[in-house]
DNA sequence: TCGTGCGCACGCC
DNA sequence: GGCGTGCGCACGA
């Protein structure tokens, strides 16, 4: 089945279920689609993801549990009419709140605040926190998965994290309310995976000083991180956790766009104030670190080798560090390693790279026209824009600030020697 | 049992 | 007051 089909279904499911009132969650979608497509829930719980990402479907906890939202139709709501779209505002916001609010994790997922920027009108994902009862709750997302007081108890069950899919995971299982009658979430489906994890639950991967430790019911849900870019760690979108410091200590995408977003967002981020984007990738400590100083801030490597693992300078000196005014030593120490390396970069790395830059959908153009570094020290402006048919505003921030400021550090680097 | 429809309450603007 | 959301209940298959 093409994604587009996938992205089809569920964009109805969700439209149907709201149509009928109910609770657009991850539960009643993979149900709905098995029911209708046949499709497996944990391959809905995948694509559903992977439309969050793409910022097609939003993730938002509304009144202590995670609703899906058809990103086309949200945008109605957001509250500034000023702006060209509401719904772009809104997606914005949430993006930028999101990159920005997280502290350690400016994430990229959403990374892609950038990119969003231009992408907005076609695709927003996030996930946006609805709710308004941060007493209740973020009590319960303190009691780390107790039960919350939530109307109905059996609810929370209902929306489970995709554990297998992802280590902390978006509520990719359905089976809460019904153990082992979800939509498959029987036998290790993604949907059973989140059997084991309840709504209340905050992923492991949430530090408790972690931003993703949202105030009120943002919980850090990874959902919409999928396996590769899980690599980011997922962005908050909390109001209340936007903190100065915090943003400081945001990883990549929010340090691309602090500097001139901040404000932006800011204001933004006012217009969504019911709305609020639950952030996808939470802050994964073992993902993010060194974020305090915002300009540590780690691109989380690609799994497949370690080359890029000395490279976390490569994009937070590039475009945090440099863009923030950090232009220390330590920066330009991470340079030179990166550019030593660059040579080295395989399609992974690459990939890997742009997608924890906050490009995840152009990775995969990386990937399928096999850029490695040497190719990609190659590229020149056009093959950015047109040769990996890729949308025209991610292609120019990627070349604008990545491939290009690479390309440039790597030869310096030459020239210097 | 499951899917659906919808009254009603709630929160936000 | 309007609007979006979704709980909870009723109903039909």
């Amino acid at each position: 089945m093409s994604e587009s089909k996938y992205r089809e279904w569920i964009l109805d499911t969700i439209d149907s279920l709201r149509s009928r009132k109910a609770r657009p969650d991850l539960e009643r979608i993979c149900r709905m689609v098995r029911r209708r497509h046949g499709s497996e829930p944990d391959r809905t719980c995948a694509e559903l993801e992977k439309l969050i990402q793409e910022q097609t479907v939003l993730k938002v906890n509304y009144k202590g549990s995670i609703s899906y939202r058809n990103a086309a139709k949200v945008q109605r709501r957001s509250r500034k009419k000023d702006d060209v779209s509401l719904a772009t505002a809104a997606r914005r916001s949430a993006m930028e709140e999101a990159s920005h609010s997280d502290l350690s994790n400016g994430d990229s997922a959403f990374g892609a605040v950038d990119q969003d920027e231009e992408d907005l009108e076609g695709d927003t994902s996030m996930a946006m926190d609805t709710d308004s009862n941060p007493d209740e709750e973020g009590a319960e997302e303190s009691r780390d998965g107790q039960d919350r007081p939530s109307p109905s108890p059996h609810r929370e069950g209902a929306s489970v994290q995709c554990a297998p899919v992802r280590a902390a995971s978006a509520p990719c299982s359905p089976s809460g309310s019904r153990p082992g009658s979800g939509p498959n979430c029987s036998a290790g489906s993604a949907l059973d995976c989140a059997a084991s994890q309840k709504p209340g639950e905050r992923p492991n991967s949430l530090p408790p000083s972690s931003p993703a430790v949202l105030t009120h019911n943002e919980w850090a849900y990874d959902s919409a991180v999928s396996p590769v870019e899980r690599q980011h760690p997922g962005m908050q979108k909390d109001k209340v956790e936007l903190k100065p410091a915090d943003h400081s200590g945001t990883t990549i995408p929010s340090a691309l766009t602090n500097g001139k977003k901040e404000s932006e967002s800011r204001e933004d981020s006012s217009s969504l104030s019911s709305d609020q984007l639950v952030p996808d990738s939470a802050a994964r400590p073992d993902e993010v670190r060194n974020v305090s100083d915002g300009r540590l801030q780690t691109v989380s490597p690609p799994p497949e080798n370690g080359t890029l693992q000395k490279l976390e300078a490569p994009y937070t000196a590039a475009d945090g560090g440099l863009i923030n005014g950090g232009t220390g030593d330590e920066v330009s120490v991470k340079l030179e390693k990166m550019n030593q390396n660059l040579l080295q970069w395989t399609v992974a790395d690459v990939a890997s790279y742009f997608s924890a830059a906050g490009f995840p959908e152009q990775a995969v153009a990386f990937r399928t026209q096999e850029i490695d570094g040497k190719s990609l020290l190659l590229m020149q402006r056009s093959d950015v824009l047109t040769g990996l048919s890729i949308r025209l505003g991610p292609a120019l921030k990627i070349y604008e600030r990545h491939v290009k400021v690479l390309q440039r550090t790597h030869f310096l680097e030459c020239d210097d020697i």
